[in-house]
DNA sequence: TCAAAAGTGTTTCCCATACACCCATGC
DNA sequence: GCATGGGTGTATGGGAAACACTTTTGA
Protein backbone atom coordinates (compact mmCIF):
# COMPACT_ATOMS: atom_id res chain seq x y z
CA UNK A 1 0.00 0.00 0.00
CA UNK A 2 1.28 3.48 -1.35
CA UNK A 3 0.78 5.84 1.56
CA UNK A 4 2.08 9.57 0.43
CA UNK A 5 1.74 11.31 3.88
CA UNK A 6 3.31 14.90 4.85
CA UNK A 7 6.08 15.77 6.93
CA UNK A 8 3.55 17.04 9.52
CA UNK A 9 1.28 13.87 9.32
CA UNK A 10 4.60 11.87 9.41
CA UNK A 11 5.75 12.91 13.35
CA UNK A 12 2.12 12.34 14.39
CA UNK A 13 2.73 8.94 13.59
CA UNK A 14 6.35 9.19 14.59
CA UNK A 15 5.12 9.86 18.10
CA UNK A 16 1.93 7.96 18.04
CA UNK A 17 1.79 5.08 21.19
CA UNK A 18 0.17 2.29 19.34
CA UNK A 19 -0.36 1.02 23.13
CA UNK A 20 -2.71 3.33 24.25
CA UNK A 21 -5.60 1.67 23.13
CA UNK A 22 -6.89 -1.02 25.14
CA UNK A 23 -6.47 -4.17 22.77
CA UNK A 24 -8.57 -7.57 21.58
CA UNK A 25 -5.97 -10.67 21.04
CA UNK A 26 -7.20 -11.68 18.06
CA UNK A 27 -7.06 -14.72 16.37
CA UNK A 28 -8.30 -16.56 13.66
CA UNK A 29 -10.25 -20.71 13.69
CA UNK A 30 -9.96 -22.31 10.95
CA UNK A 31 -13.65 -25.58 9.95
CA UNK A 32 -11.81 -27.76 7.91
CA UNK A 33 -13.77 -30.23 6.11
CA UNK A 34 -13.36 -33.74 4.36
CA UNK A 35 -15.45 -36.36 3.77
CA UNK A 36 -14.30 -39.70 5.57
CA UNK A 37 -13.79 -42.83 3.94
CA UNK A 38 -17.55 -43.34 3.78
CA UNK A 39 -18.23 -40.03 2.22
CA UNK A 40 -19.92 -38.08 5.34
CA UNK A 41 -19.03 -34.84 6.51
CA UNK A 42 -16.58 -34.45 8.89
CA UNK A 43 -14.36 -31.83 10.37
CA UNK A 44 -11.13 -31.79 11.73
CA UNK A 45 -10.78 -30.83 15.76
CA UNK A 46 -7.57 -30.60 17.53
CA UNK A 47 -7.69 -31.50 21.39
CA UNK A 48 -5.91 -28.90 23.52
CA UNK A 49 -3.04 -28.91 25.05
CA UNK A 50 -3.32 -25.75 27.31
CA UNK A 51 -5.86 -23.68 28.92
CA UNK A 52 -7.64 -22.44 28.72
CA UNK A 53 -10.68 -25.55 27.65
CA UNK A 54 -7.04 -27.70 28.28
CA UNK A 55 -8.05 -31.77 26.79
CA UNK A 56 -10.97 -30.11 25.46
CA UNK A 57 -11.58 -30.25 21.26
CA UNK A 58 -11.67 -27.14 19.38
CA UNK A 59 -10.96 -26.25 15.92
CA UNK A 60 -7.94 -25.18 14.53
CA UNK A 61 -6.81 -21.75 14.82
CA UNK A 62 -4.24 -19.53 16.77
CA UNK A 63 -3.45 -15.84 17.61
CA UNK A 64 -2.46 -13.10 14.98
CA UNK A 65 0.88 -12.74 14.45
CA UNK A 66 0.64 -8.97 14.38
CA UNK A 67 2.29 -7.35 11.56
CA UNK A 68 3.73 -9.95 9.91
CA UNK A 69 1.03 -11.07 8.34
CA UNK A 70 -2.46 -10.71 7.16
CA UNK A 71 -5.52 -12.65 9.04
CA UNK A 72 -6.05 -14.47 5.81
CA UNK A 73 -2.31 -15.51 6.34
CA UNK A 74 -2.53 -16.28 9.70
CA UNK A 75 -5.53 -18.62 8.89
CA UNK A 76 -3.30 -20.53 6.69
CA UNK A 77 -0.57 -20.42 8.70
CA UNK A 78 -2.39 -22.35 11.30
CA UNK A 79 -3.26 -24.74 9.07
CA UNK A 80 -0.30 -25.33 7.46
CA UNK A 81 1.07 -25.77 11.24
CA UNK A 82 -1.67 -28.37 12.25
CA UNK A 83 -2.45 -30.26 8.65
CA UNK A 84 0.57 -29.59 6.60
CA UNK A 85 -1.78 -28.19 3.81
CA UNK A 86 0.09 -24.83 2.31
CA UNK A 87 -1.88 -23.98 -0.23
CA UNK A 88 -5.50 -24.20 1.19
CA UNK A 89 -8.27 -22.28 -0.23
CA UNK A 90 -9.77 -20.51 3.05
CA UNK A 91 -12.75 -18.60 2.54
CA UNK A 92 -13.46 -15.96 5.55
CA UNK A 93 -16.80 -17.31 7.61
CA UNK A 94 -17.68 -14.57 10.04
CA UNK A 95 -16.04 -12.42 12.91
CA UNK A 96 -16.65 -13.67 16.39
CA UNK A 97 -16.76 -10.90 18.61
CA UNK A 98 -18.66 -11.15 21.86
CA UNK A 99 -16.91 -10.90 25.00
CA UNK A 100 -16.48 -13.68 27.24
CA UNK A 101 -16.61 -15.67 24.50
CA UNK A 102 -12.94 -16.34 26.13
CA UNK A 103 -12.17 -16.66 30.06
CA UNK A 104 -8.53 -15.21 29.16
CA UNK A 105 -9.62 -11.52 27.85
CA UNK A 106 -11.56 -10.58 24.71
CA UNK A 107 -10.49 -12.32 22.12
CA UNK A 108 -11.90 -11.55 18.81
CA UNK A 109 -11.70 -14.60 16.15
CA UNK A 110 -11.84 -14.25 12.65
CA UNK A 111 -13.26 -17.77 11.14
CA UNK A 112 -12.54 -19.29 8.35
CA UNK A 113 -13.69 -22.55 6.02
CA UNK A 114 -11.61 -24.77 4.29
CA UNK A 115 -12.47 -28.01 2.16
CA UNK A 116 -9.81 -30.61 2.06
CA UNK A 117 -10.05 -34.19 1.04
CA UNK A 118 -8.78 -36.68 3.66
CA UNK A 119 -6.00 -37.71 2.10
CA UNK A 120 -4.18 -34.43 1.98
CA UNK A 121 -4.68 -33.84 5.52
CA UNK A 122 -0.94 -34.86 7.34
CA UNK A 123 -2.40 -34.39 10.43
CA UNK A 124 -0.25 -33.22 13.35
CA UNK A 125 -1.21 -31.22 16.38
CA UNK A 126 0.84 -27.89 16.84
CA UNK A 127 2.42 -26.15 19.55
CA UNK A 128 -0.16 -25.45 21.92
CA UNK A 129 -2.10 -28.37 20.99
CA UNK A 130 -2.00 -32.56 21.85
CA UNK A 131 -3.64 -34.35 19.22
CA UNK A 132 -5.67 -33.80 16.28
CA UNK A 133 -8.41 -35.77 14.91
CA UNK A 134 -11.13 -36.34 12.15
CA UNK A 135 -14.32 -36.12 13.78
CA UNK A 136 -17.63 -37.52 11.86
CA UNK A 137 -20.82 -34.60 11.96
CA UNK A 138 -23.88 -36.62 12.82
CA UNK A 139 -26.99 -34.58 14.20
CA UNK A 140 -29.79 -35.19 16.77
CA UNK A 141 -32.25 -33.76 18.90
CA UNK A 142 -30.03 -31.96 20.89
CA UNK A 143 -27.81 -30.70 18.09
CA UNK A 144 -24.67 -31.82 16.43
CA UNK A 145 -22.38 -34.71 17.58
CA UNK A 146 -18.59 -35.57 16.54
CA UNK A 147 -17.92 -38.90 16.17
CA UNK A 148 -14.40 -40.45 15.29
CA UNK A 149 -13.47 -44.28 16.13
CA UNK A 150 -12.51 -43.89 19.43
CA UNK A 151 -15.50 -41.56 21.38
CA UNK A 152 -18.30 -39.69 20.27
CA UNK A 153 -18.43 -35.72 21.59
CA UNK A 154 -21.55 -33.44 21.57
CA UNK A 155 -21.01 -30.04 20.48
CA UNK A 156 -21.78 -28.50 24.16
CA UNK A 157 -18.42 -30.32 25.13
CA UNK A 158 -16.68 -28.00 22.41
CA UNK A 159 -14.11 -25.32 23.46
CA UNK A 160 -15.30 -21.48 23.21
CA UNK A 161 -18.16 -20.68 20.96
CA UNK A 162 -16.49 -23.49 18.30
CA UNK A 163 -20.13 -25.14 17.81
CA UNK A 164 -21.76 -22.25 16.83
CA UNK A 165 -18.82 -21.48 14.21
CA UNK A 166 -19.10 -25.03 12.79
CA UNK A 167 -22.48 -24.52 12.50
CA UNK A 168 -22.80 -21.31 10.85
CA UNK A 169 -19.88 -22.97 8.63
CA UNK A 170 -22.63 -25.76 7.34
CA UNK A 171 -25.16 -23.29 6.86
CA UNK A 172 -23.04 -21.23 4.90
CA UNK A 173 -21.77 -24.37 2.77
CA UNK A 174 -25.07 -25.51 1.71
CA UNK A 175 -26.18 -22.30 0.59
CA UNK A 176 -23.05 -21.51 -1.31
CA UNK A 177 -22.46 -25.21 -2.73
CA UNK A 178 -24.84 -24.75 -5.75
CA UNK A 179 -23.32 -21.71 -7.19
CA UNK A 180 -20.37 -21.83 -5.83
CA UNK A 181 -16.98 -24.31 -6.99
CA UNK A 182 -16.42 -25.48 -3.50
CA UNK A 183 -17.33 -29.15 -4.33
CA UNK A 184 -14.54 -29.51 -6.63
CA UNK A 185 -12.19 -28.72 -3.53
CA UNK A 186 -13.18 -32.40 -1.89
CA UNK A 187 -12.38 -34.66 -4.88
CA UNK A 188 -9.87 -36.86 -4.00
CA UNK A 189 -8.30 -36.64 -7.77
CA UNK A 190 -9.20 -33.52 -10.02
CA UNK A 191 -7.25 -34.68 -13.07
CA UNK A 192 -9.36 -37.78 -12.84
CA UNK A 193 -12.91 -37.67 -11.40
CA UNK A 194 -16.38 -38.93 -12.30
CA UNK A 195 -19.40 -37.36 -12.48
CA UNK A 196 -20.94 -39.95 -9.58
CA UNK A 197 -17.79 -38.80 -7.22
CA UNK A 198 -18.44 -35.17 -7.29
CA UNK A 199 -22.56 -35.83 -7.22
CA UNK A 200 -21.54 -37.91 -3.59
CA UNK A 201 -20.08 -34.54 -2.81
CA UNK A 202 -23.06 -32.42 -3.50
CA UNK A 203 -25.08 -35.10 -1.67
CA UNK A 204 -23.17 -35.27 1.78
CA UNK A 205 -22.75 -31.76 2.26
CA UNK A 206 -26.79 -31.10 1.36
CA UNK A 207 -27.65 -34.06 3.13
CA UNK A 208 -29.88 -35.66 0.75
CA UNK A 209 -29.73 -37.69 -1.91
CA UNK A 210 -29.92 -36.04 -5.50
CA UNK A 211 -30.48 -37.95 -8.99
CA UNK A 212 -27.59 -38.76 -11.12
CA UNK A 213 -29.31 -38.34 -14.77
CA UNK A 214 -30.25 -34.47 -13.62
CA UNK A 215 -26.67 -33.97 -11.51
CA UNK A 216 -24.91 -34.80 -14.99
CA UNK A 217 -27.18 -32.74 -16.82
CA UNK A 218 -26.57 -29.75 -14.82
CA UNK A 219 -22.35 -30.57 -14.93
CA UNK A 220 -22.31 -30.56 -17.89
CA UNK A 221 -24.08 -27.14 -18.45
CA UNK A 222 -22.00 -25.68 -15.74
CA UNK A 223 -18.27 -27.34 -15.78
CA UNK A 224 -17.90 -28.71 -19.19
CA UNK A 225 -19.79 -26.74 -21.63
CA UNK A 226 -17.95 -24.05 -20.28
CA UNK A 227 -14.28 -25.36 -20.47
CA UNK A 228 -13.93 -25.16 -16.89
CA UNK A 229 -13.96 -28.89 -16.84
CA UNK A 230 -12.54 -31.41 -19.61
CA UNK A 231 -13.79 -35.00 -20.70
CA UNK A 232 -10.57 -37.65 -20.87
CA UNK A 233 -10.45 -40.18 -23.14
CA UNK A 234 -10.41 -42.29 -20.25
CA UNK A 235 -12.62 -44.59 -18.40
CA UNK A 236 -12.60 -46.55 -15.34
CA UNK A 237 -14.34 -49.90 -14.73
CA UNK A 238 -15.51 -51.47 -11.62
CA UNK A 239 -19.05 -53.13 -11.69
CA UNK A 240 -21.59 -52.11 -14.53
CA UNK A 241 -20.73 -49.65 -17.51
CA UNK A 242 -17.42 -48.22 -17.69
CA UNK A 243 -16.90 -44.40 -16.28
CA UNK A 244 -16.37 -41.50 -18.46
CA UNK A 245 -13.53 -39.44 -16.26
CA UNK A 246 -13.33 -35.74 -16.38
CA UNK A 247 -10.00 -33.33 -15.48
CA UNK A 248 -10.45 -29.95 -14.06
CA UNK A 249 -8.95 -27.51 -15.87
CA UNK A 250 -6.66 -25.10 -13.44
CA UNK A 251 -7.01 -27.75 -10.86
CA UNK A 252 -4.10 -29.56 -8.66
CA UNK A 253 -0.91 -30.00 -10.50
CA UNK B 1 -20.89 -17.59 28.76
CA UNK B 2 -21.27 -20.11 31.99
CA UNK B 3 -17.47 -21.30 31.66
CA UNK B 4 -16.71 -23.97 34.41
CA UNK B 5 -13.51 -24.41 35.30
CA UNK B 6 -11.19 -26.27 37.87
CA UNK B 7 -9.14 -24.99 40.46
CA UNK B 8 -5.83 -25.53 38.09
CA UNK B 9 -7.29 -23.97 35.81
CA UNK B 10 -8.57 -21.00 37.30
CA UNK B 11 -5.22 -20.20 38.77
CA UNK B 12 -3.48 -20.53 35.38
CA UNK B 13 -6.39 -17.40 34.05
CA UNK B 14 -5.40 -15.42 37.38
CA UNK B 15 -1.62 -15.48 36.46
CA UNK B 16 -2.76 -15.03 32.57
CA UNK B 17 -0.46 -12.19 31.69
CA UNK B 18 -2.80 -10.97 28.76
CA UNK B 19 -0.61 -8.47 27.32
CA UNK B 20 2.37 -11.30 26.46
CA UNK B 21 0.96 -11.58 22.99
CA UNK B 22 1.21 -8.29 20.65
CA UNK B 23 -2.07 -7.26 19.81
CA UNK B 24 -3.59 -5.43 17.39
CA UNK B 25 -5.82 -2.60 17.31
CA UNK B 26 -9.41 -3.53 16.16
CA UNK B 27 -11.96 -1.10 14.54
CA UNK B 28 -15.35 -1.28 12.91
CA UNK B 29 -16.46 0.35 10.20
CA UNK B 30 -20.03 0.93 8.98
CA UNK B 31 -21.31 1.17 5.08
CA UNK B 32 -24.34 3.66 5.87
CA UNK B 33 -26.05 2.95 2.97
CA UNK B 34 -29.33 5.57 1.95
CA UNK B 35 -30.76 6.68 -1.14
CA UNK B 36 -30.89 10.57 -2.02
CA UNK B 37 -33.77 12.80 -3.25
CA UNK B 38 -33.43 11.42 -6.35
CA UNK B 39 -33.28 7.75 -5.18
CA UNK B 40 -30.10 6.81 -6.13
CA UNK B 41 -27.83 4.84 -3.80
CA UNK B 42 -25.53 7.08 -1.64
CA UNK B 43 -23.07 6.53 1.46
CA UNK B 44 -22.67 8.35 4.43
CA UNK B 45 -18.60 9.73 4.93
CA UNK B 46 -16.45 11.31 7.55
CA UNK B 47 -14.31 13.65 6.81
CA UNK B 48 -11.47 12.72 9.05
CA UNK B 49 -10.10 15.43 11.98
CA UNK B 50 -7.30 13.08 12.85
CA UNK B 51 -4.43 11.85 11.38
CA UNK B 52 -3.79 9.33 9.44
CA UNK B 53 -5.34 10.53 6.38
CA UNK B 54 -6.56 14.31 8.21
CA UNK B 55 -8.82 15.84 6.10
CA UNK B 56 -9.85 13.16 3.74
CA UNK B 57 -13.09 11.27 3.67
CA UNK B 58 -13.79 8.19 5.41
CA UNK B 59 -16.28 5.29 6.41
CA UNK B 60 -18.21 5.90 9.70
CA UNK B 61 -16.46 3.87 12.81
CA UNK B 62 -13.65 3.68 15.14
CA UNK B 63 -11.51 1.70 17.78
CA UNK B 64 -13.45 -1.31 19.79
CA UNK B 65 -13.66 -0.61 23.90
CA UNK B 66 -12.42 -3.83 24.36
CA UNK B 67 -14.24 -6.22 27.28
CA UNK B 68 -17.05 -3.45 27.77
CA UNK B 69 -18.50 -4.17 24.13
CA UNK B 70 -19.34 -6.84 21.12
CA UNK B 71 -17.69 -6.21 17.59
CA UNK B 72 -21.03 -5.87 16.54
CA UNK B 73 -21.84 -3.24 20.05
CA UNK B 74 -18.90 -1.43 18.67
CA UNK B 75 -20.44 -0.69 15.35
CA UNK B 76 -23.77 0.17 16.19
CA UNK B 77 -22.51 2.90 19.26
CA UNK B 78 -20.34 4.11 16.18
CA UNK B 79 -23.45 4.67 14.12
CA UNK B 80 -25.40 5.96 16.86
CA UNK B 81 -22.62 8.63 17.87
CA UNK B 82 -22.26 9.91 13.92
CA UNK B 83 -25.42 9.66 12.92
CA UNK B 84 -27.94 9.40 16.30
CA UNK B 85 -29.62 6.20 14.93
CA UNK B 86 -29.93 4.04 17.93
CA UNK B 87 -31.71 0.75 16.69
CA UNK B 88 -30.23 0.23 12.90
CA UNK B 89 -29.72 -2.85 11.72
CA UNK B 90 -25.85 -3.53 11.14
CA UNK B 91 -25.25 -6.85 9.67
CA UNK B 92 -21.46 -8.21 9.08
CA UNK B 93 -19.71 -7.42 5.82
CA UNK B 94 -16.30 -8.95 6.52
CA UNK B 95 -13.19 -8.27 8.13
CA UNK B 96 -10.02 -6.54 6.72
CA UNK B 97 -6.45 -7.50 8.11
CA UNK B 98 -4.45 -6.85 5.57
CA UNK B 99 -1.24 -4.93 7.66
CA UNK B 100 -0.26 -2.03 6.57
CA UNK B 101 -3.88 -0.95 5.78
CA UNK B 102 -3.00 1.55 8.81
CA UNK B 103 0.17 3.06 8.97
CA UNK B 104 0.22 3.57 12.49
CA UNK B 105 -0.06 0.14 13.80
CA UNK B 106 -1.58 -3.58 12.30
CA UNK B 107 -5.09 -2.60 12.62
CA UNK B 108 -8.11 -5.15 12.06
CA UNK B 109 -11.34 -3.88 10.79
CA UNK B 110 -14.28 -5.23 11.00
CA UNK B 111 -16.64 -3.68 8.51
CA UNK B 112 -20.46 -3.81 8.72
CA UNK B 113 -23.41 -2.39 6.35
CA UNK B 114 -26.21 -0.66 7.14
CA UNK B 115 -29.59 0.56 5.52
CA UNK B 116 -30.71 3.66 6.93
CA UNK B 117 -33.79 6.50 5.36
CA UNK B 118 -32.36 9.72 4.90
CA UNK B 119 -34.89 11.17 6.56
CA UNK B 120 -33.65 9.62 9.57
CA UNK B 121 -30.08 10.27 10.03
CA UNK B 122 -28.91 13.10 12.24
CA UNK B 123 -25.88 13.94 10.63
CA UNK B 124 -23.24 14.86 13.34
CA UNK B 125 -19.72 14.49 13.05
CA UNK B 126 -18.06 12.22 16.30
CA UNK B 127 -14.87 13.30 18.22
CA UNK B 128 -12.38 12.34 15.79
CA UNK B 129 -13.72 13.71 12.93
CA UNK B 130 -14.88 17.16 11.62
CA UNK B 131 -17.92 16.69 8.94
CA UNK B 132 -20.03 14.22 7.58
CA UNK B 133 -21.70 13.90 4.17
CA UNK B 134 -24.11 12.28 2.40
CA UNK B 135 -22.43 11.18 -1.15
CA UNK B 136 -24.09 9.90 -4.29
CA UNK B 137 -22.46 6.66 -5.20
CA UNK B 138 -21.23 7.02 -9.50
CA UNK B 139 -19.56 4.52 -11.27
CA UNK B 140 -16.94 5.71 -14.36
CA UNK B 141 -14.11 4.09 -16.43
CA UNK B 142 -11.80 5.00 -13.31
CA UNK B 143 -14.00 3.17 -10.50
CA UNK B 144 -16.34 5.06 -7.86
CA UNK B 145 -17.09 8.54 -7.10
CA UNK B 146 -18.40 10.07 -4.03
CA UNK B 147 -20.95 13.57 -5.58
CA UNK B 148 -22.28 15.49 -2.99
CA UNK B 149 -23.35 19.31 -3.42
CA UNK B 150 -20.18 21.06 -3.38
CA UNK B 151 -17.31 18.13 -4.41
CA UNK B 152 -17.02 14.67 -6.39
CA UNK B 153 -14.48 12.54 -4.89
CA UNK B 154 -12.87 9.43 -6.61
CA UNK B 155 -12.38 6.52 -4.79
CA UNK B 156 -8.46 6.73 -4.76
CA UNK B 157 -9.53 9.66 -2.27
CA UNK B 158 -10.48 8.03 0.53
CA UNK B 159 -9.33 7.03 3.55
CA UNK B 160 -7.46 3.10 4.45
CA UNK B 161 -9.13 0.72 2.11
CA UNK B 162 -12.17 2.42 2.18
CA UNK B 163 -13.00 2.26 -1.46
CA UNK B 164 -12.66 -1.80 -1.18
CA UNK B 165 -14.98 -2.05 1.60
CA UNK B 166 -17.96 -0.21 0.07
CA UNK B 167 -16.96 -1.67 -3.08
CA UNK B 168 -17.93 -5.05 -1.32
CA UNK B 169 -20.75 -4.15 0.35
CA UNK B 170 -22.57 -2.91 -3.16
CA UNK B 171 -21.70 -6.32 -3.90
CA UNK B 172 -22.91 -8.07 -1.10
CA UNK B 173 -26.10 -6.33 -1.38
CA UNK B 174 -27.10 -6.65 -4.82
CA UNK B 175 -26.38 -10.13 -4.01
CA UNK B 176 -28.64 -10.32 -0.87
CA UNK B 177 -31.65 -8.06 -2.19
CA UNK B 178 -33.41 -10.38 -4.08
CA UNK B 179 -33.87 -13.03 -1.13
CA UNK B 180 -33.78 -10.89 1.87
CA UNK B 181 -35.95 -7.87 3.10
CA UNK B 182 -33.17 -5.56 3.31
CA UNK B 183 -35.15 -2.97 1.02
CA UNK B 184 -37.97 -2.88 3.31
CA UNK B 185 -35.51 -0.94 5.48
CA UNK B 186 -34.91 2.37 3.22
CA UNK B 187 -38.41 2.93 2.94
CA UNK B 188 -39.21 6.45 4.04
CA UNK B 189 -42.09 5.55 5.81
CA UNK B 190 -42.67 1.40 6.91
CA UNK B 191 -45.60 2.15 7.76
CA UNK B 192 -47.31 3.62 4.70
CA UNK B 193 -45.76 2.86 1.58
CA UNK B 194 -46.61 1.71 -2.33
CA UNK B 195 -45.21 -1.05 -4.32
CA UNK B 196 -43.99 1.63 -6.50
CA UNK B 197 -41.46 2.82 -4.21
CA UNK B 198 -39.77 -0.20 -2.99
CA UNK B 199 -39.44 -1.33 -6.38
CA UNK B 200 -37.36 2.16 -6.57
CA UNK B 201 -34.98 1.20 -3.82
CA UNK B 202 -34.81 -2.50 -5.64
CA UNK B 203 -34.03 -0.63 -8.89
CA UNK B 204 -31.61 1.74 -6.66
CA UNK B 205 -29.63 -1.20 -5.90
CA UNK B 206 -29.57 -3.29 -8.46
CA UNK B 207 -28.91 -0.30 -11.00
CA UNK B 208 -31.17 -1.69 -13.70
CA UNK B 209 -35.07 -0.80 -14.30
CA UNK B 210 -37.75 -3.49 -13.37
CA UNK B 211 -41.33 -4.33 -14.50
CA UNK B 212 -43.37 -3.07 -12.39
CA UNK B 213 -46.21 -6.00 -12.85
CA UNK B 214 -43.78 -8.83 -12.56
CA UNK B 215 -42.67 -6.77 -9.23
CA UNK B 216 -45.99 -6.88 -8.26
CA UNK B 217 -46.39 -10.48 -8.15
CA UNK B 218 -43.54 -10.95 -6.34
CA UNK B 219 -44.21 -8.98 -3.85
CA UNK B 220 -47.34 -10.03 -2.97
CA UNK B 221 -46.63 -13.79 -3.13
CA UNK B 222 -43.40 -13.01 -1.16
CA UNK B 223 -44.81 -10.30 1.51
CA UNK B 224 -48.92 -9.78 1.39
CA UNK B 225 -49.08 -13.39 1.24
CA UNK B 226 -46.98 -14.75 3.99
CA UNK B 227 -48.58 -11.61 6.04
CA UNK B 228 -45.42 -9.96 6.62
CA UNK B 229 -46.93 -6.85 4.71
CA UNK B 230 -50.62 -5.99 4.99
CA UNK B 231 -52.66 -4.07 2.67
CA UNK B 232 -54.24 -0.15 3.86
CA UNK B 233 -57.45 0.61 2.85
CA UNK B 234 -55.94 3.98 2.19
CA UNK B 235 -54.72 5.48 -1.20
CA UNK B 236 -52.84 8.20 -2.26
CA UNK B 237 -53.62 10.12 -5.60
CA UNK B 238 -50.90 11.86 -7.10
CA UNK B 239 -51.29 11.64 -11.19
CA UNK B 240 -52.80 9.13 -12.80
CA UNK B 241 -54.74 6.04 -11.23
CA UNK B 242 -54.49 5.87 -6.99
CA UNK B 243 -51.98 3.90 -5.64
CA UNK B 244 -52.61 1.09 -2.67
CA UNK B 245 -50.52 1.77 0.54
CA UNK B 246 -48.86 -0.91 2.59
CA UNK B 247 -47.84 -1.28 6.18
CA UNK B 248 -44.90 -3.40 7.31
CA UNK B 249 -46.10 -5.74 10.10
CA UNK B 250 -43.37 -5.43 13.33
CA UNK B 251 -41.78 -2.58 11.14
CA UNK B 252 -41.10 1.25 12.21
CA UNK B 253 -42.96 2.55 15.43
C1' DT C 1 -60.60 13.14 -24.24
C1' DC C 2 -55.99 12.34 -23.36
C1' DA C 3 -51.90 11.41 -20.63
C1' DA C 4 -50.10 9.09 -16.77
C1' DA C 5 -49.55 5.75 -13.57
C1' DA C 6 -51.78 1.65 -11.24
C1' DG C 7 -53.16 -2.79 -11.75
C1' DT C 8 -54.48 -7.45 -14.39
C1' DG C 9 -53.80 -11.17 -17.41
C1' DT C 10 -51.30 -13.92 -20.83
C1' DT C 11 -47.51 -15.97 -23.23
C1' DT C 12 -43.06 -17.67 -23.42
C1' DC C 13 -38.98 -19.68 -21.89
C1' DC C 14 -35.80 -21.66 -18.80
C1' DC C 15 -34.71 -24.83 -15.48
C1' DA C 16 -35.35 -28.08 -11.80
C1' DT C 17 -37.53 -32.42 -10.86
C1' DA C 18 -39.13 -36.95 -11.76
C1' DC C 19 -38.69 -40.93 -14.06
C1' DA C 20 -38.72 -44.29 -18.04
C1' DC C 21 -35.50 -46.55 -20.64
C1' DC C 22 -31.14 -48.03 -22.96
C1' DC C 23 -26.01 -49.34 -22.65
C1' DA C 24 -21.79 -51.72 -21.37
C1' DT C 25 -19.49 -54.28 -18.30
C1' DG C 26 -18.40 -58.44 -14.74
C1' DC C 27 -20.02 -62.59 -13.14
C1' DG D 1 -28.40 -64.65 -18.89
C1' DC D 2 -28.75 -60.87 -15.23
C1' DA D 3 -27.33 -57.65 -11.90
C1' DT D 4 -25.04 -53.27 -11.58
C1' DG D 5 -24.17 -48.79 -12.27
C1' DG D 6 -23.44 -45.36 -16.35
C1' DG D 7 -25.74 -42.66 -19.56
C1' DT D 8 -29.82 -40.69 -22.58
C1' DG D 9 -34.28 -38.86 -23.39
C1' DT D 10 -38.85 -37.13 -22.21
C1' DA D 11 -42.78 -35.16 -19.57
C1' DT D 12 -44.25 -31.98 -16.10
C1' DG D 13 -44.50 -27.90 -13.26
C1' DG D 14 -43.15 -23.48 -11.28
C1' DG D 15 -41.18 -19.17 -11.61
C1' DA D 16 -39.02 -15.28 -14.14
C1' DA D 17 -39.35 -12.17 -17.96
C1' DA D 18 -41.76 -9.73 -21.54
C1' DC D 19 -45.65 -7.42 -22.76
C1' DA D 20 -50.59 -6.53 -24.16
C1' DC D 21 -54.38 -4.65 -22.07
C1' DT D 22 -57.62 -2.44 -18.66
C1' DT D 23 -58.66 0.97 -14.94
C1' DT D 24 -58.81 5.29 -12.61
C1' DT D 25 -57.46 9.50 -11.80
C1' DG D 26 -55.99 14.85 -13.09
C1' DA D 27 -55.83 18.16 -16.47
Amino acid sequence: MSYQCSKEEREFLDQYDASRYERPSVTTDIVVFTLDELDRLSVLLIKRGQFPYKDRWALPGGFLHTARESVDDCARRELMEETGIDNAFCSQLYTFGEPGRDPRTTVISVAYMALIPKHKLQIKAGDDAKEASIFQIQYDVDGMHFINSQMTISESDLAFDHADVIRMAITKLRNRIDYEDDALALLKDQNEFTITELKKIHETIKNKPLDLPNFRKSFLRDYVKTGKVKELDKTIVSKGKPTKLYKLMGGDV
